[in-house]
DNA sequence: GCGCTTGTGTGCGGTAGCGTCCAGACGGCG
DNA sequence: CGCCGTCTGGACGCTACCGCACACAAGCGC
């Protein structure tokens, strides 16, 4: 939590809504915290609940082979994790983990259900939702196939930022290393490129983004595909 | 076209719907055929028409940079395109290619989103088949960062090999490195490999699969996931 | 201060795949 | 029959990244 951090006041996905959607919304959910490291499902998991995070956010991995696995999402106070229900589907398809700590609401899934039929604002906001989140799988899949470790990282750590709302945030090299599939070393070495052309600094897990628009450059085009394709459609 | 082919009716997505339903989704298609190598859409396309493949398969490729591109979902007679529009958005965020030519039912976007509103079943499997493609995204993105092309080919041959509903289809090497997104040589070592083998054959543009579960076994257990994972939502 | 855990850096040989160019091989067509 | 376009195969050096093992360094508890 640094003097840089721009409070978010609730979900943005929630916001959104109409005041009596907003309301009966809100009047499901709970707060709860989410702590570093949480793994809120694993693979084949029924779902419960949904989460809308306000200041945490959480990874959607998907475990491959034994111990390979990649991170296929990022859900801010932009999003929510529970896409699955919207679709009719009780059962998450990755391991969600919480990547930065902070809160969340979260709604049990009986009454999530029950609103999306109920709220044809939310149910159309969660649907273009579900489309950023199609697109961007497909533009990480291309991304993780063709882009260096260096330009996927700096990718990574914008999208971060983003959701951390802070320009500093905690995370280890040995964390990065599985979100983004390579060795920790790989990791290391990018983030030491990355820190040498004053674009971050970073020790021991703390990681702070000095030049947010040197790290753009250093990045491959797809954090501002994702973004733009994020603003058009729900911004 | 050899003489093992397996005929399929229509498509699965239809089929499965209430004769009522499933009469008014006829009435409002037209049959077309799809050319190999037609190009449907291009990324930022407005959809003006879903599809729901009979005979023929299509490609959803996501182009990245320059001479980049990957393959990121496949549609036949057990998919549609379009699933943007089930999701209230009228843009396609991939390149639409036919991969095998054959016939499509085609119908255009409007009556489309029309006929979602009067079927709960439609929208209920559309819903059910957007999941699929999501999961089957994220699996394709982890198979693509860490499974040797040898392997991703084994998958990619099975699935075509379900699409085409034949053991024999036409697809250069070159349009395999594309799908890949690997150097044609890339292919031409794989492809040897499998044939050396005895679990393919092919020839100038010529596939034949010989050994179906030779190739599961030469394949990542990506293509064997997918396939549990459709038969158990949609099966 | 000492030891331990946690995080970061280095070095090494090994490999999958890259970009490129050239060579053969098959088949259709004039 | 011979030509030519299309498809496949091989060879070159090169790069990014791997797996592993080990060294260092910063913070924390005691």
């Amino acid at each position: 939590m640094t003097s840089k951090e721009r409070a978010p006041a609730v979900n943005r996905l929630l916001e959104a809504l109409p005041r009596r959607d907003l309301r009966r919304m809100l009047d499901g959910c709970e707060t709860v915290k989410l702590a570093f490291a949480d793994i809120l499902y694993t693979p084949g998991d029924r779902i419960s609940y949904v989460y809308f995070p306000t200041s945490g956010f959480i990874s959607l991995i998907m475990p491959i082979d034994k111990s390979a696995s990649l991170e296929v999402g990022l859900v801010g106070n932009e999003g929510m994790f529970g896409i699955p229900l919207a679709l009719g589907l009780d059962v998450s398809p990755v391991r969600a983990v919480v990547q930065g700590a902070g809160s969340a609401l979260r709604m049990d899934a009986a009454t999530f259900c029950h609103e999306l039929g109920r709220s044809p604002t939310l149910q159309r906001d969660i649907d273009r939702y579900v489309f950023i989140h199609l697109s961007q799988l497909a533009q990480t899949a291309a991304c993780t196939r063709f882009h260096v470790i260096e330009a996927r990282l700096a990718r990574w750590l914008l999208m971060t930022q983003d959701r951390a709302h802070a320009d500093t945030f905690r995370i280890t090299q040995e964390f990065l290393a599985l979100m983004l599939g390579v060795r920790r070393v790989g990791v290391t070495g990018a983030a030491r490129s990355l820190q040498k052309r004053s674009l971050i600094h970073y020790s021991r897990g703390d990681i702070t983004v000095l030049d947010r628009r040197g790290l753009k450059a250093a990045s491959c085009g797809c954090y501002t595909a994702d973004r733009e394709s994020y603003d058009r459609i729900l911004g």
